[in-house]
DNA sequence: CGAGGGACCTGGTTGC
DNA sequence: TGCAACCAGGTCCCTC
């Protein structure tokens, strides 16, 4: 479910609920997410939380004596709701706080993560080798492009990859290549220094304005309120099999690319 | 080192 | 209607 304007979003409605409150209790429900959630979460109970932000698409609760990190996975989703109020199929994790508020964590894939983590954490193991933030200035046309040289990966992929940089997923690849005109299925060493400046443009475009419209909700993202994201009425190219080009009406094509759906104009993109 | 595929899970949709 | 097959927004880990 979440690229990085979905957990953006997550983020910003989480944020003013959790920004000074203490952790009273950390309910743990289900353990069983990607990695199994261990005791160390209840190092959480009676701390102060005194940031809350985002790396890649990981959510960071910075607290006492270290934090809170959590990830949503594929199907993975948080919500403000009342303590006392009846959990759901799939609600895993509460994180209840002072105010009698409560952060429920939802996933019924459970592919997400919750762990504690101590500073830096930007050490932390799953976030050493993060690439750049795509909306941050050291993400540029030039840096791709010297990444990706020698490289026969397909640029999709390549753009997919957390270590060249975070939180462009499989929605966002797709149309950020479309908008920059490029394959996704060519090689990303094949690729101009032009190309990866509209490329980046792009990238940033796209997820910025995805961001302003609460995300995408194609099937069940929600923000921590509930409400869907109103990014899908805006795609250009995904999940829109055989549907005209919004530039040139040739039929859009889906093609399977590193395992994932892939959605192109074959007249647009070369 | 890079490339590619399997693994982890549940649930909704599709097709016979 | 029933049931199997396939698909889904992520990313780690293994093999070649």
């Amino acid at each position: 479910m979440p690229e990085l304007p979905e957990v953006e979003t997550t983020l910003r409605g989480i944020s003013p609920v959790l920004l000074g409150r203490i952790i009273s209790e950390v309910r743990v429900r289900n353990a069983s997410l990607r990695w199994p959630v261990t005791d160390a979460v209840q190092q959480a109970c009676g701390q102060l939380v005194s940031s809350v932000r985002r790396r890649a698409k990981y959510l960071l609760i910075t607290l006492d004596t270290g934090g809170l990190m959590i990830h949503l996975g594929m199907s993975g989703s948080l919500r403000i709701c009342d303590g006392d109020d009846q959990p759901r199929k799939h609600d895993h994790v509460d994180i209840v706080l002072d105010s009698g508020h409560c952060l429920r964590f939802n996933d019924p894939r459970r592919f997400g993560l919750l762990c504690w983590w101590k500073a830096p954490v930007d050490q932390h193991p799953l976030l050493r080798h993060l690439g750049p933030e795509p909306l941050q200035d050291s993400f540029s046309g030039a840096y791709l492009y010297q990444k990706s040289r020698g490289r026969r990966v397909a640029v999709k992929n390549f753009i997919m990859d957390g270590k060249i940089v975070v939180g462009v997923g499989n929605i966002y690849a797709s149309e950020s290549l479309f908008m920059a005109g490029i394959h996704p299925g060519r090689a990303a060493g094949r690729i101009s220094a032009a190309r990866y400046d509209a490329l980046v443009a792009a990238i940033r475009d796209v997820l910025e304005r995805a961001i302003a419209q609460g995300g995408t909700t194609l099937r069940d993202f929600a923000g921590t309120d509930g409400k869907p994201g109103y990014f899908a009425q805006d795609l250009l190219v995904y999940d829109r099999e055989s549907a005209p080009c919004f530039q040139c009406g040739t039929g859009i094509r889906k093609k399977v690319i590193g395992q994932r759906s892939s959605f192109y104009c074959p007249k647009c993109q070369v």
